[in-house]
DNA sequence: AAAATATGTTCCATGACACGGAACAACAGC
DNA sequence: GCTGTTGTTCCGTGTCATGGAACATATTTT
């Protein structure tokens, strides 16, 4: 007992607990912080004393949440703020044309981060949630942004076994290389029920020069799926946000 | 020299460090943060590297900027994230009737803070930004959330001196009164170029019972402003929003 | 009612580690 | 060349984070 393992200085044992609140942003007691990250209790009691003082945790009675700062600080992340900013008159457009869920996202490592999500009423249940990540091969976003990313990146995603969300999932290399050739000749990719079974989607990416930036994607319930009505919808809104960008700067 | 002004822990002298980010998200040298900081130079290159190791600083040279961890934490903080979800359909629904940029804000304190702007191509240079905060009296979401957010709120802001952000900004404290019992009676908060110079604004609560836990408006250059067209659509937006609250849990 | 088991909180001696000055390395520019 | 920047490493000093023990309070068990 009375073991530091999560050895490291004090900012180490702060993300370690900011970090316990990663899937989703509940609440938890100061017991249940110190177990999760490994802390004395006295150790979590002054940490989350700390934290709260900052802002970077919410105190609501017994339990603590994540606080406003963090929010605020989030929202300043420059290349997150700066290319939603930039895109989301044209996430409008492509929502307005659709009304159906549309995401923005960025490669982020072997990953995709997603930046903006905006719906209506209807409103799938998907793992893709804004500040998460999924892997690049499930999704149609990240699809688009592995075919416009470099070579050498391909070829590294496919040297290792590729992860598997639904039984739709691509798992075959061989199979991953032919759909990401289709997607470099048509500037489109498609999904279909590889992230969330009964959930297809196409999206487009999102241009500085000749390497992605970013890619935009519309995810609709597979009874409606129409990819001849929302791929010209896609293409655009995605080309009319790579000129942004290329104009902005 | 040598002094070390900004007395607390590590953690607070982390935050220091972020906090330097606060107006624009911009990029800064070693040696900036340590001077905006008040660190000593080797104290700030310990702590950026820190940060950096720890995703929430992004280094890029010999330059740091927010990094992609902050954008992942704020988007779990849970008031935010809960709220932005529901709302967002009827932000959806209002910006397609009025192409005018819509905002959502709570109150926090004495402030508005901003949870989600979505807007066109016409994009308003506007002060409020997604996580950044207002006075409640200057804008119109404030004032909705200042009229319902209970009368001893009202009463310790009054007695303060009213912040003025452009010529028009209601500085009279009995004004303001008078104002605040119109917003009790319609359900509806104007605002006229009080935040903005050429910049209207007409803001609807969204209640939680008889309070307000939120506030939706739309921003509107001056000379497209017509309250008898937007009014309606505000007021059905926040309404529908308090409803689906309300069954909402 | 007492005992038991939770919780969050305060106190304090100890020692790990954050601190910042000095020194170094790699540039840029009068 | 020298003098001004940067960012970076090293290291002795002393501060402050640490976690065990003890306390306070509430809820549950005996």
């Amino acid at each position: 007992m009375t073991r530091n393992n999560s050895q490291g200085n004090m900012l180490d044992k702060a993300m370690t607990v900011l970090d316990c609140y990663q899937p989703d942003g509940g609440a938890f007691r100061l017991t249940e912080i110190a177990s999760r990250a490994g802390l004395a209790k006295t150790t979590a009691f002054r940490l989350c004393s700390d934290l709260v003082r900052l802002g970077l945790l919410d105190r609501d009675g017994d339990t603590y949440r994540l606080g406003g700062k963090l929010f605020e600080l989030g929202s300043l992340v420059p290349r997150r703020f700066q290319l939603r900013e930039a895109a989301l008159p044209f996430l409008q457009d492509l929502f307005e044309a659709t009304h159906e869920t549309v995401h923005l996202g960025i490669r982020e490592g072997r990953e995709v981060a997603y930046v903006e999500r905006i719906h209506g009423h209807q409103a799938l249940s998907l793992p893709s949630r804004i500040g998460g990540r999924l892997p690049l091969t499930c999704t149609g976003v990240g699809k688009a942004l592995l075919a416009f990313s470099g070579e050498e990146l391909i070829e590294e995603v496919l040297a290792q076994p590729l992860p598997r969300l639904t039984p739709h999932s691509v798992t075959d290399p061989v199979r991953l290389r032919t759909a990401i050739e289709q997607i470099q000749v048509f500037g489109l990719a498609y999904e279909e029920q590889e992230a969330v079974l009964g959930v297809c989607c196409i999206a487009s990416p999102v241009f500085d020069g000749s390497t992605a930036v970013a890619a935009l994607s519309v995810a609709v319930p597979r009874a409606r799926f129409r990819s001849a009505q929302l791929a010209p919808a896609v293409r655009t809104a995605a080309l009319g946000l790579s000129r942004a960008l290329r104009s902005g700067g």
